[in-house]
DNA sequence: AACTGACTCAACCGCGGCTGG
DNA sequence: CCCAGCCGCGGTTGAGTCAGT
């Protein structure tokens, strides 16, 4: 059931102007960045229409979303976002775009391209240089995600069956702190663990060389991502779990609690100017971003994940609840409960 | 300088989910 | 319940760029 509008290729419904395809012109970008901040996100095929967009709406909304919102942070990822995108994933899966929301000024097509591009190969190198023998077998690959590997990677399963998703189990313990990520594919329909132990090992490994910065507690601090304004002074990137027992992903360290530190500072002012001097080379682009605060709020006490609020830059188009509530936590925790 | 392979990343494709009629 | 329209997501592609020879 393809519908017109998302035949991108094909022609416009009521008209025979053959849409347009491929790169932007700057002329495109201008249309489509005055109507947005003009008008809002609306309906997104009607937008392609009003902005004079020979465009389908699927194709505005991705060079929005990807390229010309305001709030996007442009430049490499810092070591800090790398570390949590790693572990975002070991515990999402490839859900680029719940990874994005949890990565302020990013796109889930650029964590996505990141990931395969850098973070995959890698992990790649690391555990083949690292390869413990125990876990190694022919079969072992890394967190591959493409679609290939279900058919090259044959990893012993675990004997629960997670119903897919991605667990972290974490093992952490007062003083030795130990994490253990493992990774369960969320693409594959069986259920089985795409990343081998030895792989999970290799994460693991490279999250622990790496010590994030710790901030304070008192991290119950549901919704104010989103519903606080972007404060200048704190603009930082956070990531937080509640909860002062065990959590999910750790007690506290690592990944308990992520203090991104502000990759770059920009006042609202600059925001804005930047927002109307949006420049069409990405590369030239290394500024700054409308960061506000993300959290992620795990409640403990039942085991039992109840809400993420993520507040992805300040703008109404964006500003959304994000819940766990594709996979029945209650019931993974329950599973994964003797490792906590 | 020319060639080539690797890499990056913007954009497309196709599918599933949601919603309203 | 069914269907059409739309949105959003993840996977994939391909053009451009870079680095090595």
């Amino acid at each position: 059931m393809r519908k017109p509008d998302q035949l991108c290729g094909g022609r416009n419904n009521n008209s025979n102007i053959k849409l347009r395809k491929g790169l932007w012109s700057p002329e495109e970008d201008d249309k489509l960045m005055s109507y947005m901040l003009n008008n809002g996100q609306g309906c997104w095929s009607d937008v392609a229409r009003n902005a004079g967009l020979q465009r389908c709406g699927k194709s505005c909304r991705l060079r929005w979303i990807n390229y010309l919102r305001p709030d996007l942070k442009r430049g490499a990822f810092s070591p800090q976002e790398e570390e949590l995108i790693i572990h975002l994933h070991a515990l999402l899966g490839n859900r680029w775009s719940q990874i994005a929301a949890r990565l302020p000024g990013r796109t889930d097509n650029e964590i996505k391209n990141f990931w395969n591009s850098t973070i995959k190969k890698r992990l790649k190198s690391l555990s083949s240089s690292s390869s413990p023998p125990s876990t190694t077998s022919p079969n072992t690959c890394t967190s591959d995600s493409s679609s290939d590997h279900h058919h090259r990677c044959h990893q012993p399963k675990l004997e629960a069956n997670m119903g897919g998703g991605a667990l972290v189990m974490s093992m952490h313990e007062r003083g030795n702190g130990i994490v253990m990520p493992m990774y369960m594919d969320t693409s594959s329909s069986s259920a089985s663990p795409s990343m081998p132990f030895s792989a999970s090992m290799v994460l693991n490994h490279m999250m622990m060389d790496v010590q994030l910065p710790v901030i304070e507690h008192g991290m119950n601090k549901l919704d104010e991502g989103y519903h606080h304004g972007y404060d200048p002074s704190t603009c930082m990137a956070q990531v937080g779990i509640s909860g002062g027992g065990d959590c999910l992903l750790g007690e506290q360290g690592y990944f308990g609690e992520i203090y991104v530190p502000p990759l770059e500072s920009i006042s609202k002012e600059e925001s804005a100017k930047r927002t109307e001097n949006n420049t069409y080379d990405r590369r030239n682009t290394n500024n700054n971003s409308l960061v506000n605060n993300t959290n992620i709020v795990i409640n403990n006490n039942n085991n039992k994940v109840e809400n993420v609020s993520a507040g992805v830059g300040n703008f109404p188009w964006q500003g959304e609840e994000i819940k766990f509530g594709e996979w029945d936590f209650e019931e993974l925790m329950n599973v994964s409960s003797p490792f906590f």
